[in-house]
DNA sequence: GTCTATACCGCGATAGAC
DNA sequence: GTCTATCGCGGTATAGAC
């Protein structure tokens, strides 16, 4: 798997997997049928292990809804920051996604799919929060911090289009639940 | 460049190159000096002409805000809809970014930063718009329709976590300009 | 089950004629 | 400037011994 994520798909050798395995490479094709059958093997256990968004605590917290979604953020953000694997691996999925859709769909259902139910479920049946729609709220709010991510840390845009990470989950969280202050035309 | 967007870089050689471009292989390398100089090359001229939105219409624009951004929104997810390559060289930016981080780069300041920074000074100069702080509102309304392109498009998740473009773009709407109805703890 | 050895092919890049 | 021909290497996949 490590030599997937570093090199890609097509510039990885059967030849090196055997040896960063300690085997030979017979012994590989023995386990697996070819290289597709590989990586298509490996990529799906790792989107089955990795968890981008701390769900168990969204659903069990009895926090303050902003203080529960911020801490929801900020654990989002930290996970990735304490483990760059997370962005070679999104990286490899999107950038193989037109020759492997089945893994890009693997990614969306236990990655992408749990995030949004979950969150969208949290939205909608926290009393203090009364969202019309509360998936597009979650749409949002999650759509927002991956893009943060896409664009600061899988395109190295950090520099190019910089913003405090406190500020952009805070502001963010006015934006959308803590909206009363600002409204069109105040009157 | 075709033979790149179909086939990644790493497993486009450039054999089919000179094929597709109607010369002989020795004519290309005289033109670049390898392989990763003609990808480069490709990729930067490309992200200099692709444009994922229409900044000319905002910048200009007389109509409501609501009205404004719902079009705004519509013209990206249409580019995008008539023009499927883009799907593609987002795969192959986002897939190589980690190997050419200036590319990817590129791709950021050439597309991302102007619609943010366009759509920000939109957001931040209507009268009828009162953000705390627009950036963050131009981040988040950009960053839910890119990642919706990204989860239903490129990792084509349309089926496992499905949405009609209407409903998002008119409840993101809602949540972000028209949102006096909905307040924690109404009074 | 795992090894060594190999078949067979395509790769990036260049030499040298025209 | 563009071509044909070729070099040297590394690719995927398998055969057959142990």
């Amino acid at each position: 798997m490590q030599e997937f994520l570093v090199h890609g798909y097509a510039a990885t050798s059967m030849d090196k997997i055997a040896a960063a395995a300690g085997v030979s490479k017979a012994t590989v094709y023995s386990h697996f049928h070819d290289k597709t059958g590989l990586f298509t093997a490996l990529i799906q256990r790792l989107a089955c292990q990795k968890e981008l968004f701390v769900l168990q605590e969204l659903q069990t917290t009895q926090a303050e809804p902003t203080l529960a979604l911020k801490h929801f953020a900020n654990q989002m953000l930290n996970n990735i920051a304490a483990d760059p694997q997370i962005l070679t691996f999104i990286r490899l999925v999107i950038g193989e996604s037109g020759r492997f859709p089945e893994l890009a769909q693997a990614f969306v259902k236990n990655i992408e799919k749990p995030g949004i139910e979950v969150l969208t479920g949290y939205l909608a049946s926290h009393p203090a929060l009364q969202f019309p729609d509360p998936e597009v709220a979650a749409r949002a709010f999650i759509g927002t911090l991956i893009h943060f991510v896409l664009v600061g840390r899988v395109l190295h845009g950090e520099t190019l289009l910089p913003i405090e990470r406190e500020r952009l989950i805070d502001q963010l969280l006015d934006l959308i639940i803590g909206s009363h202050q600002r409204q069109i035309h105040p009157s």
